[in-house]
DNA sequence: CGTTTAATTGAAAGCAGTCAAACTATGTGG
DNA sequence: CCACATAGTTTGACTGCTTTCAATTAAACG
């Protein structure tokens, strides 16, 4: 998972997915005054209840959101890769009210939120494709509480096997026939609601009919129909449809 | 629960909560050109894979947000009440990824939604309130996800209830020592992740243990402190900026 | 290599779901 | 005002998906 040149130039990609931007915008874009970081796994780059400073976006490798119960239970609330931008929320919140860590080692370009703030209210079409941007995020955030909420075990993973698979298709990081997915089954279990036991028993259910062939972390998908089938999903959430208006 | 001179005042009142509006602003912003409807229970005002044409802002009554899986499970993905903005989601989405139904016979007040844009292009401050609200909206669907994933049923149902309390009354909505919650149990269920029966025995569970006081759809709350704790709630979340009661 | 972390596996327990029936409001028409 | 219909609430008995607890195996790491 090597940086581009730029590692704004995902951001740049990502964000003129869903807005056309002009070359201008694009410059602008990628002349914000961003700090490269390299960070180990499970680093923290925002703590709940703090203010954030920078708007991060990653450059190259995953990084999740989490909120904890009174009880210290974790629930991963969303799951992020190179070209997302990791707390757009929290660019006009004083507080943050979730914490946000690296999953992998993590590139991250840190942009001040002064910078990013300016840039939206100069450029409306930033400002459109940021406000996009986050809505989709929304729009993720209400398939993930369906999915939790009212689908078994089986299906829950299966439908989070093929969010990933089509995110990372959708940013060009795909490797055809699957997908290196660095997460352990407790961080899983914490995404899905469920525990890191049942998420090997059901990793296991889902290979034994042959839906997936898994390799250590790589997750491969042999035939794309029936696993979609089994996870029960559908890509509209995600919002890919060309037209922005 | 009766609708206000204006059905926008209401809005006008949460936006500036979290953003100070000029008096230009608040009069543009009542100066949006609004239908006034009165719908029945159960009406559908955007349907998933519809485009929006309208932002809906509930002048009086409830309304949720509603996905279903391939099944036919549905999962209530957010409430709604008086003075909310029903799809600002939708403002700059061309299709909508989820319906909205009102929960209650509702008062809204159908805006246009080239009406809103407009608003939000040509008004600073106007688009930086919606952008909060937005993140807020987003804040709870995180809240909700956690509740769901990670916590068991009666606490679960206690978060809802303090957070229902807790929104009724930043509004100025709430009764004093408790409020009208006009959900069915299958519907409560339906926003917890949980069935009806089950809901039906925690809602037994909570009053047995004095944490309320049901009277037909009427939710009493005899102490706020032990209901709080029992649902591991703290409004963090809902970015009210101060601490309430 | 020894140590630590993650993945597996088995057995038992439990929370929530399912199925079914009874009961209670509310509403309608006669 | 009552009989009947409908929607929602309660309850009970039983099932089962997930969790828990524990122990073993495999992989990652210094």
């Amino acid at each position: 998972m090597a940086a581009l040149p730029s590692p704004l130039a995902l951001l740049v990609r990502k964000l003129s997915r869903h807005v056309p931007l002009e070359p201008e915008d694009r410059a602008a874009l990628l002349a914000l005054p961003a700090t490269l970081r390299t960070l180990d796994p499970s680093t923290y780059l925002l703590r709940e209840g703090d203010p954030p400073q920078y708007c991060a976006v990653l450059a190259s490798g995953f990084a999740y959101r989490q909120k904890l119960t009174g009880e210290g239970a974790r629930q991963i609330v969303s799951l992020h890769i190179p070209g997302e931008a990791l707390d757009l929320q929290s660019l006009y919140l004083d507080v943050a009210d979730h914490n946000i860590q690296t999953l992998t080692r993590a590139e991250v370009a840190l942009v001040p939120r002064a910078a990013m703030r300016d840039l939206v209210q100069t450029r409306p079409a930033i400002a459109h494709a940021v406000m996009v941007e986050i809505l989709v995020e929304g729009s993720i955030s209400r398939e993930w509480t369906l999915n939790i909420g009212r689908r078994d075990a089986q299906t829950r993973l299966a439908h989070l096997l093929c969010e990933v698979a089509v995110r990372l298709d959708a940013q060009g990081l795909s490797g055809g026939e699957g997908y290196e997915l660095p997460m352990t089954q407790e961080q899983l279990g914490d995404a899905l609601g469920l525990t890191a036991v049942h998420v090997n028993r059901t990793l296991k259910a889902l290979e034994a009919q042959g839906l997936i062939v898994r390799n250590r972390r790589h997750v491969g998908i042999p035939q794309w129909t029936p696993l979609r089938d089994v996870g029960d999903f559908t890509s509209r959430y995600l919002h890919f449809g060309r037209q922005p208006s």
